[in-house]
DNA sequence: CTGTTATGAAACTAAAAGGTTTCATATCGA
DNA sequence: TCGATATGAAACCTTTTAGTTTCATAACAG
C-alpha cells in the first residue's frame, strides 16, 4: 500500500532527458498529453508512454477530465533522490575531504597518515 | 577540456541500482576491480563496464598501481543532481505549495484563484 | 445519430543496456 | 625466462528502451 507496487523507480525515471523536461513542464501547470507533446518532437504516444513511467515511479498523478487527462507533477518522489545524494554530501563539502574521510573510517586512529599521496597500497 | 566529453551523464550513471552500490562501496575506500566484482553476484568484465560508466560520468577516477588499477569515488558530478532536485524543492517543502507555486506563476495577479480545485479547465 | 477529438493499447522496430565468454597484454614473483 | 595474476577489449547474446504506426473506445458538439 505504501509502495505502490512500482515497475520503475525515480532513478529510472528521471534518467531520460526528455521525462526530465516533462516534469518541468508539468511543474507549471497541470496539463493534457497532447498539450504536453506539443513541446516535443516526438509522437503523442512516446510521450503518453514517458508518462506511464513517471506515473509508475509516482512523479505524476493524472485526473480525468471530460475526455481528456490531466497529469500534474507530485514532487514527493524526488525526496528519495534527496536522501540518497545527502549521503555523498559530505565528499564534497569542501577541502577536507580526505581528512574527514579518513578520520570516519580510521576512528582517529593514525591521524596523520593518508594526508599526504601516502596511497593504502603499501599495506605489507 | 571542462567537461570531459562524456557518453554518460550523471543521470544515466546512477539509474542502475549495480552501479550505485558500486558508489557507495568505492566510497569508503579506494580498490581494484577484482575486489570490486568480489561483492557482485556477475563478472569481473560486468563490473569492469559499469566503472568506465562511472568513469564517464566522472563520478569515479582512475589510478595504475602496478598492475592493478584501483577506482575510487568522485562525488562531484552529483552536484549537478542537486541543482537539479533544488528546483523541484519548493514543490514538497509543506503544505503551502499550492499557493506557492500559485504566487510564484501568478506574480501575484488575482491572489485567491487555485486555492480551491478551481482548475485551469474552466478556461472559456 | 454522426463526425470529430483525446487517449491508451497493441504490435512492431531499431538501438542501447547489461551480461557472458574468450583473448591479448602487462606486471609480478621466483 | 616462465607461470600466475589483473585487467581491458572484442565479439556475441538477450532484454529493455524509446519510438512509430495503426486501431478501438469514450466523450463532445451539432
Amino acid at each position: 500500500m505504501a509502495v505502490p507496487s512500482q515497475k520503475h523507480d525515480v532513478f529510472q525515471a528521471i534518467a531520460d532527458p526528455t521525462r526530465r523536461q516533462v516534469l518541468k513542464l508539468l511543474g507549471e501547470q497541470e496539463m493534457p498529453v497532447t498539450v504536453i507533446s506539443g513541446h516535443f518532437p516526438m509522437s503523442r504516444t512516446a510521450v503518453s508512454k514517458h508518462l506511464r513511467i513517471l506515473a509508475d515511479a509516482g512523479l505524476v498523478k493524472e485526473r480525468k477530465v471530460g475526455r481528456e487527462t490531466r497529469y500534474r507533477l507530485d514532487a514527493e518522489p524526488l525526496m528519495e533522490l534527496k536522501r540518497w545524494l545527502a549521503y555523498y554530501e559530505r565528499y564534497w563539502e569542501n577541502k577536507l575531504n580526505v581528512l574527514k574521510r579518513f578520520v570516519e573510517a580510521d576512528d582517529g586512529k593514525s591521524l596523520f597518515a593518508g594526508l599526504e599521496p601516502v596511497d593504502p597500497e603499501t599495506k605489507e
